[in-house]
DNA sequence: TTCATTTTTTAACATTTGTAAAATTTGTTC
DNA sequence: GAACAAATTTTACAAATGTTAAAAAATGAA
């Protein structure tokens, strides 16, 4: 076997970093935000949020990494999202409309998070103007990257989509098993199968 | 031949409505936005916005209905959204990163718009924090949309995704024509007329 | 290490969807 | 209504992806 490439470890990122790198805020306004926020750890394999509840829970990933699946009436599992170090994790059904989010959370890593009331921020949206716009700047970046994946699902076949994976992410494939990652990519695991042996050749 | 059934018209959607249904808006906040806006009216056919440009420019649709698509290398059209009255023409790129836009915007009617500049919506945004929070929950709403569709294109097939529009928005089935609705449900035309045989029998 | 478990790959075959071209229907214009 | 253009459906075949089952490989715990 040829020895292993050093492997860069994820580093910790913290919530001041996450936050300013959606949209820089003011020390005052970032102030208010970090006043309700509080650490906490969860092991592998966690459930951090569930489908069909209304969550209360916002997390930002200082360190770890998770993935967001909903399941279909035949309890097929469907992994539609990966967050790691930086990223805020939330049920957007809950947050935007109050109701009932389609997605769990499983933490794929033991994970530090950064945990904040959805009803805390919500306060803050209605107070504070930077706030507010930093909500709006979250909500419009994360749309573009959703409609973009969802333009290069149809433009793209499934052995493209992987290598722009690989490419534009290759840590996600190496810390995430290859069954989330083909949920993922929109196909199945046999599939992801056969794409990475015709690469290999 | 049968008989026809009649056929609902649609209607036309006031400026104000459309804003109050993305997010209720105090009288004054909506008066400054409503300061920006100005009527236009462009032909079936029209390439309202381009990909490759930065666009300034936003709409709401009085009436009308149109469609946004990319182009891929080989020149393929994928229609990814349908907009119709009520709803706002946004180059999503342009508008939250001031950079080019991935989509093009074609009116597949005759259409009465509503045009605002996105420069004066910025500044509206800095300004107003009831404005803000409206966008904020717009960028959310078309959040949501995405993702549920993304979801969808997986866990449903051809055939489903067809009768969930129908059953959904039958207007944007006789208002469109099946090209369109094809790329959009993310099949051929081909694919889509031998589902609509199926349906049929 | 060794064993058990989990993950990944491989194989054979079925199904779905795509491609290209022709036929049909629909709509528009004169 | 005739003639033309555009949209839709049909057909035959090709390619991509799914399904199921089994084998192989990797991983983790004792």
């Amino acid at each position: 076997m040829l020895p292993k490439a050093p492997i860069q470890l994820p580093q910790e990122t913290e919530i001041e970093t996450i936050l300013d790198t959606i949209y820089a805020l003011p020390n005052q306004s970032k102030a208010k935000i970090l006043h309700f926020i509080t650490e906490v750890r969860y092991p592998k394999g966690h459930i951090l949020l569930k489908a069909g509840t209304v969550e209360q829970s916002i997390y930002f990933i200082k360190k770890g990494i998770v993935r967001a699946y909903s399941c279909s009436s035949d309890n097929d599992e469907l992994t539609f999202w990966f967050g790691k170090e930086g990223q805020a994790i939330i049920s957007m059904k809950s947050y935007v409309e109050n109701r009932q989010g389609y997605e769990n959370i499983e933490l794929l890593e033991d994970c530090e998070l950064y945990h904040l009331n959805s009803e805390n921020l919500r306060q803050l949206f209605e107070e504070d103007i930077f706030i507010a716009n930093w909500g709006r700047k979250f909500a419009e970046q994360e749309l573009i990257r959703t409609e973009e994946r969802l333009i290069q699902r149809q433009f793209k076949n499934a052995s493209e989509r992987y290598k722009d994976l690989l490419s534009g992410q290759p840590d996600l494939i190496r810390r995430i098993q290859l069954g989330h990652i083909a949920s993922y990519l929109g196909i199945t695991q046999v599939s992801l199968s056969r794409i990475r042996a015709e690469i290999k050749i």
